[in-house]
DNA sequence: CGGGCGCGTTGCAGTATGTGCAACGTCCGT
DNA sequence: ACGGACGTTGCACATACTGCAACGCGCCCG
């Protein structure tokens, strides 16, 4: 809606593929030069980029500042923080924990694999949306209208033989999900990966973020995975009470007689 | 240097301090609500803002992608990493990894304490950085005029009675830090808190980030964790040593006959 | 039940503000 | 010493941003 400001924040992807020059950025961006400078320049005053020795840019550290910040207004990561590690410690695997966004799941906590061999996943990172477990219960959860319509726009990539092909096979998923209340992903994303997760919902029930327990097959197989399915859902239960005990603002906490 | 860019920057720590309406955000910025719409809709757009069901906004997850992959272009955290948890499976207590940037500096990385007793501390957050052992070590390498401009423009607060006082001060302890190579906060920040911390250095000698051990002195004396000194500065020598053996570019790995 | 207030949203005219151009400075490599 | 590449600056033009005023909507209170 706001050209210059969209051209600015535009940047902050391309700097985050790697650093790069004024030249670049301009080139990238479609602008003349100075207009790339100017931009820069005051993303640069706000410590959004930073300027290294060699005169590129790349991201800067604010930007760490911010999402920290951003996290510590997420209550459920805090609460939920806590049971991943121990249900980590119990059984050994990848723990995650996602949240839906506008039309995009994220990551927004991981406890790695005791495990030598590892999954490969990143907090932060946009999850495989059309496969992974806890992206179709986070859309399961979705109001008709905006799970279609989201649906419909999505890219359905064969990342194996058993990834969801298309949208009418995805809502259909996504309605088993939410009939049986977990989801799986059976070497949708990674033909040896297998992952189980729960959904964490709030005081109306919402679905508000889901948490998964994924491994390599050739360390547990999908039988075995399942059989953790209980161990992952009483978690995710214990999670939602936490969360929905939680007051929606706290400065009450100790006032009330 | 732009304007509009520069307003809707602002509203980006704005919102870290919590979740605001419309009225609020073009209140703080001085601006007409029609504009903040305008701004706060261009920022939903890439995903820094997120529009809450009670209608307010909030930091948006897409910060939580951005600052990841920033974070992977710092070579320094990837390599440190592995040491800091080394080194607190080894002693216990909480280590830290801070790089200097724009006249502040930031802990970048953070293995907690595993004893019950920990220091408040956030990665991303700026370091209070006239009295943190780390940033002591990062200005102390600076060059001499960019030293002085920063020390100059720099508040003193005075946390505890060990605070440093003024920018004499500060130099004077910077010019000593410089020459031992390593550097404590005994109680600067916190009365009960004490620091020791050791330079990372990369190829040309030049202090590239700086990791610290820091304990409450109702777990160890200040004498106890000088004594930890000698392990610590071992550490960030084989930080440094890994860091300065990197190819500057690591595409060549494997290509090269 | 109905009026009024608060909040978000829209279209528009004016102009502040961002844009691209061209010229300059500087550094680096030849 | 010269040429090129890159970052930087000042400026005239017009684009795109601003603030205003009016509208729609939901909510609370009378």
């Amino acid at each position: 809606m706001s050209q210059t400001v969209d051209r600015a924040l535009s940047i902050l992807p391309l700097l985050a593929q790697g650093p790069a020059d004024l030249g670049q950025v301009a080139e990238r961006l479609g602008v003349h030069k100075s207009t790339a400078l100017r931009l820069l320049r005051t993303l640069h005053e706000h410590g959004l980029v930073y300027r290294q020795e060699d005169q590129r840019y790349r991201l800067g550290a604010r930007l760490f500042a911010l999402a920290q910040e951003a996290v510590e207004n997420l209550d459920v990561r805090e609460i939920a923080h806590p049971h991943l590690v121990a249900l980590n410690e119990r059984i050994g695997h990848t723990v995650h924990l996602a949240v839906y966004e506008d039309g995009e799941v994220l990551y927004i906590d991981k406890v790695e694999s005791r495990y030598p061999v590892r999954m490969y996943s990143r907090v932060g990172k946009p999850v495989a949306i059309t496969v992974a477990a806890v992206a179709k219960l986070l859309l399961a959860d979705l109001p008709e209208p905006e799970r279609r319509s989201v649906a419909d726009k999505l890219d359905y990539p064969m990342y194996t033989s058993r990834s969801t092909p298309n949208a009418a096979a995805f809502l259909k998923e996504l309605a088993a999900v939410r009939e049986q209340g977990w989801a799986t992903d059976l070497g949708g994303h990674e033909e040896s990966i297998n992952c189980v997760a729960a959904p964490v919902t709030g005081t109306d029930g919402r679905v508000v973020a889901a948490m998964s327990v994924s491994a390599p097959n050739v360390v547990v197989t999908a039988e075995e995975l399942l059989g953790l399915l209980p161990l992952v859902r009483r978690t995710a239960a214990a999670v939602s009470r936490e969360y929905s005990g939680t007051l929606p603002d706290n400065t009450e906490q100790e006032g009330s007689p």
